[in-house]
DNA sequence: AAGCCAGGCAACCGCAGAGTA
DNA sequence: ATACTCTGCGGTTGCCTGGCT
């Protein structure tokens, strides 16, 4: 309100002008571009045309005013599964990011990144009563890491330099699998590691019931369930190629997978997104020497379920003296 | 019909780096 | 070397809209 009050008495004082642009401002943009090229932003107010700032004319063309952009177009099931893979390897780098998506403005990624970050988050919420709802996030990365301090890290394959790093994403836009392999995708096995205990395994056992459907089974009876099921829309099939399976975890394959998700996992929904992660399962040629590739990155694992505080309500388990 | 809420989007702000006088 | 300007980037805010109650 006060804002919106400082920007009209600013607008009737004939200074900066801001809020939304109107349809003749934006037409004295294009001719300032048409003539001048998309630069020399600042001239444009120096000489009188418009009473915004130069950053915020650039900002209106990049945005919107460009002829190239896919305005009005939601993100594709492409673009998405490119958004996350990117994110994953540069973190926020939005106009980097941006770069791969034809048509799409950092501002667009941004955006939609923030969208699906709040949709996660409210899934997530929702999905976990008591406690959690009513804890505020403090920080970023009490929203990122909570409980992977200690899981040793994957990092994105290295490159020698930034030049090769750059040539590899551009011939590969959609970067999943990152890296040009002339070989048949392999087929991974969906095997549990010997070493990853049940506890560490429950921990990544999302559980979407509510709290009024929330099991009630006791926790003697809970040792006693046999290894992790998976509901049938999560289950892996090892007919399929890596990525495929990488698609049923993160639920990628399906465009709409979080409404889907959101919808269906109405029961417990056990998601077995840690195994593939600890072993690389392909590997690669990069200029001669071998690359590793990993099926799924922990960073990408842990924005894709960025599972703030789900850990709270995982209660602690039987201990082994305990199983009948 | 009115109110509330979440999602989508446009735009602003502060900061940093590059270029230039 | 310094100050200034321009440009670009990432984070954040606020408005609008549609769906739901």
């Amino acid at each position: 309100m006060e804002g919106r009050r400082r920007m009209l008495q600013r607008d009737e004082m004939g200074e900066i002008k801001k809020g939304p642009w109107k349809a003749e401002e934006d037409e004295v943009l294009i001719n300032h571009v048409k003539k001048y090229g998309p630069r020399d932003w600042s001239s444009i107010r120096s000489k009188g045309l418009l009473r915004r700032t130069g950053k915020s004319c650039r900002l209106r063309w990049v945005n919107k005013l460009r002829p190239d952009l896919k305005t009005g177009v939601k993100f594709s099931a492409e673009e998405e599964r490119t958004v996350i893979d990117l994110q994953a390897q540069f973190g926020n780098k939005w106009a980097r990011i941006a770069t791969y998506l034809p048509g799409r403005t950092d501002n667009d990624v941004k955006n939609f990144w923030s969208s699906r970050q709040k949709r996660l988050t409210r899934m997530l919420q929702t999905s976990t009563p008591s406690s959690s709802s009513t804890k505020p996030l403090k920080n970023t990365e009490e929203l990122q890491t909570p409980a992977f301090h200690d899981v040793p890290s994957m990092e994105a394959p290295k490159f020698s330099s930034s030049t090769e790093e750059e040539s590899m994403a551009k011939s590969q836009p959609c970067l999943s699998p990152r890296i040009d392999n002339p070989e048949p995708i392999k087929m991974v096995p969906f095997m549990y590691p010997t070493t990853f205990s049940y506890q560490q395994y429950n921990a990544f056992q999302l559980d979407y019931t509510t709290s009024e459907k929330k099991s009630t089974i006791p926790e003697q009876q809970q040792s006693q369930i046999p290894f992790p099921q998976l509901p049938p829309q999560l289950q892996p099939d090892f007919s399929l190629p890596l990525e495929s399976q990488e698609d049923i975890i993160t639920g990628l394959g399906d465009p709409n997978y979080l409404d889907e998700f959101e919808k269906n996992s109405g029961g417990c929904a056990q998601l077995p997104i840690v195994p593939s992660i600890f072993e690389p399962d392909r590997s690669c040629q990069i200029d001669g020497r071998t690359e590793s590739q990993y099926a799924v990155d922990i960073d990408s694992l842990i924005d894709d379920f960025p599972p703030i505080d789900i850990f709270d309500h995982i209660e602690p388990l039987p201990s082994p003296s305990e199983w009948s």
